[in-house]
DNA sequence: TCGTGGTAACTTACCCAAAAGTCATATAAG
DNA sequence: CTTATATGACTTTTGGGTAAGTTACCACGA
């Protein structure tokens, strides 16, 4: 049976893997997982579905891969950014920032750990936990740092102000996905602003 | 043919129609439209899913019915509070009151609006647009007054704020879901020692 | 007090489309 | 001529939606 556009296009695997990864975080982190289908993925890189089953196993662990790629990304720069003095609101303006500039091309990345559609049990919810966990201590940790300076220790008080926080950050890439045209530099001189029209002031 | 649990049950519509849907915003609320199934809102309320098409006639109409029920409760919560003299910070915070008195046994209802696996167009996406448009205006009001008293009037400035004020709520509805045991009183104590926590003395 | 027929409440068993996932096979390249 | 890259055409599963019928209840006349 002659099959014409069978046959390899000569692109090596690694590549073709990093180009899979890069369609499907973008529809993941756009739609939501349920929402993506393999289907419209294959499409878009313009190859067919059994390849990225090939490559990938499932639709889960496609999934997990953009997790598991977008997760290091993320987990290492705001490690990196708690490695820095900064403490309390500065603290939490140097991570946004650093995420700003991370996320400029992808700001839907930050979206793969916090969608409500991905599976709640088995190897995702599982990945997805431990970076949220690595992400979430970080955050725990800046905030305790901030509770302690106004003198309030309670965990459930650090627990939700770490939501909140988490909370957002999150509006925030949501912002920016609608307003594409935003350069990481706009967006953090906008966030300056907003903190500058809450404090009244310049918050040194 | 026999039909062992065929047959009324004696439960009149307007009793039936009033669980299902509460079931169904539970549903809809804490897993989002497209991951909830009308055979699992069936199986959960103890009747067959066609009863649900009966009254409701499709998986959108009984979105939409939900969507009813709950934003007129949201909406005119909030536009009542907004009728009040309270200004900047301290309307968001009678805002907040408010919302954890309505929704101290759902707040799952929030989410309602504020779902990205909802269709995007029709008239669910009609319905949402209707609320949201409702609630966000009062939110941008608010954040607008907040705003102008700090002297920034900036379009794109008050929008991102609005969008950060909404995610505050929505992550403060969230940990709520997490922590069923805290009654709005106590919530609302929380928010303000966090509020106090942030600003190093009372908001007054 | 007993049919009896109309209606509201309800169900089983099915259809169908979409999307996940698989199989057998084809082609390019070294 | 073997292997990595790739595909068309299939099967399976899931979930929204429907057709056709069953049962309980109630009003009403004899």
């Amino acid at each position: 049976m002659v099959r014409p556009n069978a046959g390899t296009k000569g692109v090596p695997r690694l590549d073709r893997e990093t180009q899979i990864l890069d369609i499907a975080s973008e529809q993941f982190g756009t739609q939501g997982f349920s929402a993506t289908s393999v289907a419209a993925i294959a499409d878009k890189a313009g190859i067919s579905k059994p390849l990225i089953y090939n490559y990938f196993g499932s639709k889960e662990g496609l999934y997990e891969a953009c997790l598991d790629r977008g997760g290091a990304l993320l987990a290492d720069e705001i490690e990196r950014i708690a490695r820095g003095d900064a403490v309390g609101i500065e603290r939490g303006m140097a991570t946004l920032a650093g995420m700003f500039t991370l996320l400029e091309p992808q700001p839907y990345l930050w979206r793969l750990f916090f969608d409500a559609t991905a599976p709640s049990t088995g190897p995702i919810a599982d990945s997805i936990a431990l970076y949220a966990e690595r992400i979430g201590k970080l955050a725990d940790e800046g905030v305790t740092e901030l509770m302690g300076l106004a003198g309030n220790a309670d965990p459930l008080d650090i627990s939700a102000m770490t939501a909140v926080w988490l909370g957002i950050v999150d509006s925030l890439m949501n912002w920016w996905m609608e307003h594409p045209d935003e350069s990481a530099d706009q967006m953090m001189q906008r966030c300056l602003r907003l903190l500058t029209a809450l404090f009244g002031g310049d918050a040194e």
